[in-house]
DNA sequence: CAGTATTGAATCATGTGTTC
DNA sequence: GAACACATGATTCAATACTG
């Protein structure tokens, strides 16, 4: 039902294709579960949302002949009668009603309903002792609060499934923000109503969220691979797992998938080498977040939208701040990193929707490891990445440890070089609606005297990267100074260069963009490759020392 | 091949309201 | 008044796909 459609559609209901290849890497996973049931046993396979029968193609007929399969859209149902129903020991509905096509569904066939929790068909097997219980699924992702949802006000509308039997459930004991996922709503009740004997077994599909970030189940992992979203007929690059959990309790930390990316063209697994996958536990918010309160008489200033500038009108639900020792304020939220420029920014003032804090002069130093941190998937896109990779304070004792002895100062005026030179520090120089003139300190640009950045970056023994990246930073902002809109009174940092004075036009005739100041475009373009080098080679490993990345 | 257009599966911290 | 529950709500960028 992919290809029939809209994406949005394709998003409420999760329908997101199996490929070959991985369906059938993933039986390895099934066979191994099948060769731990008891001698003597029955077994089922059970898939709750089967879809057209991709997972369960390429079992043998003895093997399909133990397959309990369902799927909710009808369509979907319609084919996977055809084309397994003959094979399979149940599905789900067995026949068809006249009742049965509801509104495009399956009734009866919702994974999620009270009705299938007590399906007699699947209870017998779950009642029998002597059966064995093996889910096999991959089940839909449906975020419908997710960032595109809302920019489509599609939220609540999207979010039926969130009235389900399962999930209303599932909230009485799993709190948080675990059960706003719906892929995480088959993982728990697959746990919660179908496993109960220690050789009982789950092979899921899912993003590792919700056992590497959520702690959604401490089961036991016996094996599992790491696959590309990608050929899920998406078009992002993200890593998926597929995992073997055994029904026996365990608490382990961290795991290994082996990877296997698709070569299209030869229609081949490619192997992409073991990747660790290592439990996170506490958020940069909880910890490494300046907390120190902030005095009535100081809740004074303007509020910053995203791109830096003053935010007025919208809704506004921080407050602002001024003080001495403020200088911006940085947001790095969140452990994914689904929405990277949402979830961190770096602002002359307040960002007008919070979570975040504000930077302040005296520690402001220790704390840009978590803007840094916060850039890595940006220029780490590979499939292997997204989605399995995600920010956490859990090295906190460790790197505040090192920072106060001072073995990590040079490590943060790299980070100091790195923030100041990248894109993603939106932090302006410009007069507020309050009438302050709000400096941006966290730059390299001393026309008008010293910023602190400068101050401190003096103490960088620069090396070859360093002396690159601060000789293309000067030669950027010498072009800059030639720009038209170029105001002497300012202090231009690498973002404030970009969006107001690297400016361009349409040509009419020929329809193309012409950037006005070509040199300071293209010297633009140069630092941001160095940017990018130096960021990975310099700053990542020690990022990852310290757990700001796992 | 260069320039242009399109794309992003898969939240969570926060404030506020509710309950005890 | 503490603890809990839940509704709320927001791009930017680089990479890639496409076009001529």
């Amino acid at each position: 039902m992919d290809k029939l459609n809209d994406t949005l559609q394709k998003k409420n209901l999760g329908a997101f294709y199996t490929h070959k290849l991985y369906a059938e890497k993933s039986l390895e996973l099934v066979r191994a579960a099948i060769a731990r049931v008891p001698t003597g046993n029955d077994y089922i396979i059970l898939d709750r949302c089967a879809g057209t029968g991709n997972l369960e193609a390429g079992l043998t007929d003895e093997e399909l002949s133990h397959c309990v399969v369902s799927t909710v859209e009808y369509y979907e149902y319609k084919v996977l009668q055809e084309l397994l129903g003959a094979k399979v020991r149940h599905i789900i509905p067995p026949i068809e009603m006249t009742d049965t096509f509801n509104a495009g569904l399956v009734s009866g066939a919702d994974a999620l309903s009270k009705e299938y929790i007590e399906n007699p068909v699947i209870k017998q097997y779950i009642a029998n002792p002597q059966c064995t219980i093996i889910l096999f699924e991959n089940p839909p992702y449906a975020e419908t609060t997710s960032a595109e949802h809302q920019r489509q006000r599609q939220s609540k509308k999207s979010s039926t499934w969130k009235q389900s039997y399962v999930v209303t459930e599932m909230k009485k004991e799993v709190k948080g923000t675990a059960s706003n996922d719906l892929g995480n709503v088959f993982i728990w009740s697959g746990f919660k109503y179908y496993l109960r004997q220690p050789t009982d077994s789950y092979i899921v599909y899912s993003p590792v969220k919700y056992w590497k970030a959520q702690h959604l189940i401490d089961r036991k992992f016996v094996k599992g691979f790491a696959y590309n979203r990608r050929h899920f007929h998406t078009n992002i690059d993200a890593c998926i797992m597929c995992a073997y959990w055994q029904n026996i309790a365990d608490s382990r930390k961290e795991i290994e998938i082996a990877a296997y990316d698709i070569d299209d063209n030869t229609g081949t697994l490619v192997s992409c080498g073991l990747l660790p996958v290592k439990q996170v536990f506490t958020t940069y918010s909880k910890i490494y977040y300046d907390k120190r309160p902030i005095p009535d008489e100081q809740r004074t200033g303007i509020l910053a939208g995203l791109n830096g500038l003053e935010k007025v009108g919208g809704k506004q639900r921080n407050k602002p701040a001024t003080a001495p020792d403020i200088m911006g304020y940085m947001v790095a939220h969140s452990s994914g990193f689904d929405n990277p420029d949402l979830d961190s920014s770096l602002l002359i003032a307040a960002r007008y929707d919070g979570n975040g804090f504000f930077l302040r002069k005296d520690n402001y130093l220790e704390k840009l490891p978590m803007f840094c941190a916060s850039r890595y998937i940006t220029y780490n896109r590979a499939w292997t990445e997204r989605a399995r990779i995600m920010k956490s304070a859990d090295g906190a004792d460790r790197y505040n440890a090192d920072v106060a002895s001072g073995k990590l100062a040079q490590f943060l005026l790299k980070c100091l070089l790195f923030t100041c030179t990248e894109m993603q520090n939106h932090m302006r120089t410009f007069t507020g609606s309050d009438g302050r003139f709000y400096r941006d300190e966290l730059c390299l640009d001393g026309t008008n005297g010293k910023t602190i950045a400068l101050r401190d970056i003096k103490g960088l023994i620069p090396g070859d990267r360093e002396k690159a990246i601060l000789n293309q930073w000067e030669t950027v902002l010498q072009w800059a100074k030639k720009a038209e809109n170029y105001s002497p009174s300012l202090t231009y940092g690498v973002y404030q260069i970009y969006a107001e004075l690297d400016t361009s036009h349409v040509d009419e005739t020929t329809g193309n963009t012409i950037w006005d100041n070509v040199e300071l475009h293209t010297a633009l373009a140069g630092l941001k490759t160095l940017v990018k080098d130096y960021y990975n080679s310099e700053i990542v490993p020690v990022l990852f020392e310290y757990e700001f990345i796992k």
